[in-house]
Formats: C-alpha cells, sequence, structure tokens
DNA sequence: CTAATATTTCAATATACATTGAAATACTGG
DNA sequence: CCAGTATTTCAATGTATATTGAAATATTAG
C-alpha cells in the first residue's frame, strides 16, 4: 500500500494513470502524452507496476500497460476509513478522560 | 490538491490522520502517539496544514489539531474517477484508431 | 544475421524531503 | 515579571526521488 500511495503522489504519474484510462498504452505513448523523457517515463512506469497499479504486457515490439483497478479499490477503502467509521488497525477513541486539552 | 497527495504519501503522516479520528488531539500527544520527536512531529503537521487535512486552534498552551474532512472528500472523488468514468480534464478516450498496438 | 525501432538499465546529478538538537516563541500560573 | 510547559523555527545532515544522455537489451522485418 505504501508504494501506492507514494506513487500516485507524484504529478506525472497521475497523469499517466489518467491517460492509461482511455485504454491500453505502449510506452511510447505515454512517453508523448505525458510530456516526459523516455527514461524519466519508464523509471516512472516501474514505480507504478511495483506499486502494482499498473499491469504490462508485451506485445510485439511494444510493451503495452494498462490500469490495474484493484488496488483503487484499496485506496479508496483505506481513505474512506479516514472519514467515516470502519477502523482497521489501533485507534485511540476519543474517550472521557480529559486530560489537559479541556478548554482555554 | 498536489500537496494532499504528497501530504498522505508519508507513512507517520498517515498514522497522525488516523489518531486524529479519536478527535482532537494537542501537538504533544501526537508526538507521543506517533512515535517521532517533536520538531519532525511539527514539520508533518504543518505539511498536513499545508494541504488543509487538518485544522488547527490555539488553546491555552496547546495547539488542537482536528481533521478537516473536506479535503479527504476531493480525494476520493479524484481516486474515483480514475476507477470509474467521471472525468474532469483531457483523457484521450479509448477510440477506435488502431496506430500500433493491434496484436502480437 | 543485420538494420531499425521500442524500451530499459546505467551512471551522474540536482532537488526534495525527513530527522535532529538547540534556540526562539507562545502561553499559564503564581 | 518569572519559571515552567508546549510548540515552532533554525541550521545541518542524510536519504530518497526525478531527470538526463548514453549504452544495453528486446523484438521485428527483410
Amino acid at each position: 500500500m505504501q508504494e501506492a500511495y507514494k506513487a500516485i503522489a507524484d504529478p506525472t504519474r497521475r497523469r499517466i494513470l489518467k491517460y492509461l484510462r482511455g485504454g491500453e498504452r505502449t510506452a511510447g505513448d505515454l512517453a508523448e502524452q505525458a510530456g516526459v523523457g523516455r527514461t524519466a517515463l519508464s523509471h516512472h512506469l516501474m514505480v507504478l507496476k511495483l506499486a502494482d497499479l499498473v499491469r504490462v504486457e508485451r506485445r510485439g515490439q511494444y510493451q503495452v500497460y494498462s490500469l490495474n483497478t484493484t488496488v483503487f479499490q484499496d485506496l479508496l477503502t483505506e481513505i474512506i476509513g479516514w472519514l467515516g467509521g470502519i477502523d482497521d488497525e489501533s485507534i485511540k477513541e476519543p474517550d472521557a478522560t480529559e486530560e489537559h486539552v479541556t478548554d482555554a
């Protein structure tokens, strides 16, 4: 999960993810659309791959990238958790014992 | 928005956000719970504040932090956008013009 | 096999970020 | 005002990350 959070923190990578919403894309397509050098793009795709946010498949000369939506779902679940009341790990509940945050 | 993505990319900051789900907390409480030095904590809180993910209010000697859920909602909306079909910016649709990603 | 195209790896560099101790600032109680 | 507590700012440092050009690898077409 940590990998996914870091992956989406970069604007270039978010742009890549957006383009991938349009369907499968080759690395070359993405480099062109994302406006980033081929080397840098390759790096970003690697990060996205490690985060399991994209899949890649070789098709002839090309590497074809596509979205893997399952990790997005997990992200959503976690962020919703911050808002609502679905918890998963040690969270100190707001008990009545007010130590010092009473008032001014 | 960019600020929010970067803010949640750090595990310590996500931990802080979790603790804040339990209600208002002073900076001291958070430092203790998050297991990070006071200086580092102050830095993280600043990042969260700039991202508008938390609010802060002085109450006597203390600075009291709390969640600001509105930005979380925006985050959710964007991530849902990546999954579904709600788009907001230039996205190349998967048109029928297959240039070279035809097949192997 | 060779030439051509697509993509990744390597090596170097520059920038951003997290962490720390010490000093500065803000507030409370007496 | 003074001592004490809470928090932030400052300055320094180490680590992580983004970017780049050149070289290496993979695949196709002939």
